[in-house]
DNA sequence: GTCAGAAAGGTGCATATACACTCATCTTGA
DNA sequence: TCAAGATGAGTGTATATGCACCTTTCTGAC
């Protein structure tokens, strides 16, 4: 067997175990998460409200499932998520262009808390990319963007 | 100002609201899950609890915060996460080497899912490569662990 | 031996995540 | 016009995630 071999060939890849994709993303994942909302937290914001907050104030006013598809997120998990934003007046859900459909757009509240969070934010971007390199972030970015995009 | 430059120069990288590399994780690391998940289901496992289930097998009893650490996850989310598990009978917790600790063992239940479910996961992992690239994703997994031992 | 601090874990709380299912509305073809 | 299918969203359920705070137990210095 290949107990031994530090790296098995190409083709039994698929069958180590402690190569997962799934894990190894996941737990990167939950590690810069946990580094991000350090930053967001004295804002009383989570990581994917800010992202939230931010998506809504650069395109305007989505529907539910427009901004779950741009969030790559379930849109019941989407629909959920606004709840606490809206229940703090950062954004606002009324009727879209039909009666099925909801809007979704920022109070002005929203705009300024993605204002002073956007400075959280940066210390963030700034003390992960000082430890990890700008240039190799935003090649891991344009990656995960294919992994999306990909499978 | 550059709104219609492709790229912005790398000083001003760290700015760029798009560029954030925490929601690019999240949501590659939504992408995945999916994908696995939807493998995983006939088994009734979620990512997470394959990836406890696979780490015991792999490594023997673990604490809870050894187990917590080699899954870079909180303490306490995992202390939650084995309950389903131990409720299923797959794993069992029982007294550490002293009055503090608790040992974390698979049952043979447990070892028998792992290897069924194993199989589904070779083929969510087969999918992945396909779609994304057997070498592509080494290198992604590569990179994935660096951001934890970086940042 | 005792007490201060460290170490391991549990609880309360709030949010994150998505699937299955359901309901209301819209669109379109007959 | 109206019924079938598509579309958008909400609910029920279960798990995932981590912080603040607490208790129990251990370890060392004295």
């Amino acid at each position: 067997m290949s107990k031994k071999m530090p790296k098995p060939a190409a083709s039994e890849a698929a069958f180590d175990q402690t190569a997962c994709n799934c894990l190894a993303i996941r737990q990167a994942a939950r590690h810069i998460t946990r580094a991000y909302e350090r930053h967001l937290a004295p804002e009383g914001l989570r990581a994917s409200q800010y992202s939230i907050l931010s998506k809504l104030n650069r395109l305007g006013p989505l529907s539910i499932g427009e901004l779950a598809n741009t969030m790559v997120m379930d849109r019941t998990t989407l629909g959920r998520a606004i709840r606490p934003l809206e229940r703090d007046e950062l954004l606002i859900v009324d009727d879209g262009r039909d009666g099925r459909t909801r809007s979704i757009r920022l109070t002005s509240a929203g705009v300024a808390k993605v204002k002073s969070a956007a400075i959280r934010w940066r210390k963030a971007q700034k003390e992960f990319e000082l430890a990890f390199g700008t240039d190799k972030a935003a090649d891991l970015r344009s990656t995960l963007l294919r992994v999306i995009s990909a499978a």
